[in-house]
DNA sequence: ACTATATGGTTAGATGTATAACTAAATAGA
DNA sequence: TCTATTTAGTTATACATCTAACCATATAGT
């Protein structure tokens, strides 16, 4: 019982993700203020540039993790006073996500501490490379999100 | 303060090896036998492929773990009689780390799970754009693993 | 209108991985 | 040779994320 060639490449593919993701989001937590990760900022980010009042469901699907993850993420950052979550008028069962002046405050304070770290990796990163793959990336995470379900 | 068009490519680079990352160990999760993951299977394939007698700290940084880390999935592939840690007469600090019989069954068998994931993907994924994305994604890896340390 | 199903969210529990701090052994420099 | 530094590994601890199970509300089918 052997993989395939095929076989074999999406598994090295899959190994390079996953230690790209590894490396890149330990750089960044490292960057961030103890007991703030990746994860928080990432969703400040997303309030910020999409706009907020939007619900914990819809979130966690944009970055595609599972509702008690958002749960947890998101009460971490209440509890920072980053967001505030109130009831949704127009739906009993969910509730709204808004950002709070200090969250709008953090999210720039952080994107400063990330600019050093950003400068220094475009020394060497080959950005036409990056935008060039980018799209595929793409595609793969849409095939991948679509196939987990059923 | 804002981030260049060349910064916010390299977010949503990270942002996307970050989901796919989560979609696809999710989706290999979900194929082995319960208390087994991803990086237990990763480790016997490695051992498997590339022979075994190891270090621990080599197997880390095949996969650029932390030491912690790895002697948490070392310990758990130990209960499971998996492999054998054994003294390393060369270096006293050190270990190697051998394949036990069940070890290799497990890794047979475990393959033989993935096999139908694989071919339901197959009929998806377009692997020429995954062939070609894949050196890309290696030199981004090196480069981020070189930054790391200094 | 009522019941069944779907959806939003939380709680409980497990586990993988990180950082910090430590011990033991090897190596380098005086 | 002796001390200082580096390297291998473990332990303690924190935390993000997962699955499973649950409650509350909304929607659909009869």
């Amino acid at each position: 019982m052997n993989l395939s060639d095929e076989q074999k490449l999406v598994f090295q593919f899959f190994n390079e993700v996953g230690i790209i993701q590894q490396l890149s989001s330990t750089l960044f937590n490292r960057l961030l203020p103890k007991g703030l990760h990746n994860s928080h900022f990432s969703v400040l980010n997303h309030l910020t540039r999409l706009g907020d009042g939007r619900t914990p469901v819809e979130i966690a699907r944009a970055f595609q993790v599972t509702k008690p993850t958002i749960t947890n993420t998101l009460s971490t950052l209440v509890d920072r006073g980053f967001v505030r979550v109130v009831p949704n008028e127009k739906d009993g069962r969910s509730k709204l996500v808004f950002l709070t002046d200090a969250g709008r405050a953090f999210h720039l304070d952080a994107i400063s501490r990330l600019v050093p770290t950003m400068q220094r990796l475009e020394g060497q990163l080959d950005f036409a490379a990056m935008a060039k793959v980018l799209p595929e990336l793409v595609r793969i995470r849409e095939i991948l999100d679509k196939d987990r379900d059923p």
